[in-house]
DNA sequence: CTGAAAGCGCTTACAG
DNA sequence: CTGAAAGCGCTTACAG
């Protein structure tokens, strides 16, 4: 392994100066970096990002909490974070915490341990005193916390809105609404963009909690379906919530859309694959988390964050769960 | 943050003795010991692992890397690696490589100079040169390289097997093969199982070569299915191409399973969300992931690794896309 | 069994 | 503009 050492030795300049020249900061004359880049060009050098580590306290990770990767939505997040982690030169360390916040908290000490440049965090427990005493540049995704910290998320009262109105519009008279867990913002954000359609149109509706899973989600909405045969549109908190929706209707041999419209939430690709394709409340997950990692990495680089709420369109997407609108 | 000069200051010893106690190597008193583990209680001493890196060329960092995250097959991997890694104290470098060998490269260089412990490696470019010199351990996991460097993979052959023997039980005359790229061996060992069952049963088939694609197996197998009326049975070689067969028989209409069966491989959880619920040779993709992680660390940390070659056993689930045995 | 010391490969005041 | 030197927090021969 060639050191900076060797490169200052070759170059016949100082360590000192061949480190300035490397990290831009300090003084170099001319010269002195034409040497020293030569050398570094000549001896193939490549800094020793540990040794950097140790000496400034500073890492180039990014720690990247999340629920579990295993859950359909994230997959993309995690995705569009490395992307841009890795055009700027940062590594991601993955790290599933299932909603549990001592899992959150190992990683966040382990992590610290390595000069963890940030964490990227897709929690509901941001409050808890771990975050609180970071000291470190964090952003929040998906998930709304609190005004100090830098937050990408959906336009999640709209997009309740935009669903809710998109049933009404293609027909739909008695809603049901499924929603997401309650101690989950964005999904609570939803839940009152739903409320917000309902108050302008004069349709029927009921509300049911329901957890983000897919067979759960199937048995619930099964069984509210056979006590209200009234019900002739679904709008669900989550795609997979909506699969399980269209699972319980299949069911029942009610036919989609023409008996019972269902609309998703979430834009995974899996609604593409379903029969028919679901019609869902896409949201932009791509780029919620490359928004969240330039974020984070504006705040690690100490530039000025202009938006510390960042809000994502949603939008419609039209597939087979609903008819053509109305209107 | 305390160090472990101020440990051993607390315990009225050297850094050094300091050092061989919390690694348990050299030799260390009693009373010593009893004294550095108390100062360590005290101080609530964390060991630096950057500053260990440093010294001794070595990191706790595992890189993973694999295609896409995105692609449903891995998050469940990704999952269990992280799982495992978490319990013997690593922790996981997530890298999409797009099986882009660049790509690939790229990761492996800027790791190596964090000192990164190992690499689980899903490619088919293992035979590349940055692999061949690596010197460093790795595990190859769902796919086959060479005998030189352990390996974790489904037992594709069997399964292809299986799958294909299913669908002639259960009453098909004319199969349809959706094979898949063909520089990857997992896929071909598929291919294999098939054709060992078609070489014992007297029915018809067909094969054609289909990318692990929802929207281009959809329409590769509508259009096949529309130039031949007589195929009853389609078995793909994952569970997306699956779902794309399925999508594409109710395009034409057809009654799955009556008129056609269809069944998937992979068992990723998808398949329990389509209308019929997917019929699929499931992989134990959780174990291929934990045993990966465990083969690993098992090198990293010097043990001796008993085999080479860890085949896992897949089952046939079946679900909504087959009927009942005929037997 | 233990400690002093060198070393891992950088960065950064500081003096010049 | 530049270099000598100390320091980041560990580990590990080596001498005792």
């Amino acid at each position: 392994m060639t050191t900076i050492r060797d490169v200052a030795k070759k170059a016949g300049v100082s360590v000192a100066t061949v480190s300035r020249f490397l990290n831009g900061n300090g003084y170099v004359s001319q010269e002195a970096a034409i040497a020293v880049k030569a050398a570094v060009e000549e001896l193939n050098y490549e800094l020793n990002t540990v040794a950097r580590s140790l000496s400034t306290k500073k890492s180039n990770l990014i720690g990247l909490i999340l629920p579990d990767i295993t859950n359909p939505f994230f997959p993309e997040l995690a995705r569009a974070v490395e992307d841009v982690a890795l055009t700027y030169g940062y590594t991601v360390v993955l790290c599933n915490s299932d909603e549990d916040p001592k899992k959150e908290k190992n990683y966040i000490e382990t992590l610290k341990k390595k000069y963890i440049a940030g964490f990227i965090v897709t929690s509901n427990q941001l409050d808890a005193p771990h975050y609180a005493n970071l000291k470190l540049p964090v952003v929040a995704l998906d998930r709304v916390i609190n005004e100090q910290i830098p937050t990408v998320v959906s336009n999640n009262r709209q997009g309740g809105f935009m669903g809710a109105q998109a049933l009404v519009d293609r027909g739909s008279k008695n809603l049901l609404f499924l929603r997401g867990p309650e101690d989950f913002g964005s999904a609570n954000d939803r839940y009152i963009g739903f409320k917000d359609a309902m108050e302008r149109n004069s349709v029927a509706y009921e509300t049911v909690f329901c957890p983000f899973h897919f067979a759960e989600s199937e048995s619930i909405v099964e069984k509210i379906l056979q006590d209200n045969k009234d019900i002739d549109g679904i709008f669900a908190s989550s795609d997979v919530q909506a699969a399980g929706a269209l699972k319980a209707a299949h069911n029942l041999g009610l036919a989609v859309p023409k008996d019972l419209q269902i609309i998703g939430f979430d834009g995974i690709s899996m609604g593409e694959m379903m029969t028919p394709a679901l019609t869902t409340i896409a949201q932009d997950i791509y780029k919620m988390g490359a928004i969240a990692a330039r974020v984070l990495i504006k705040q690690i680089e100490g530039q000025p964050i202009d938006n510390f709420m960042n809000e994502i369109p949603v939008s419609l997407v039209v597939r087979g769960t609903t008819k053509g609108a109305v209107t």
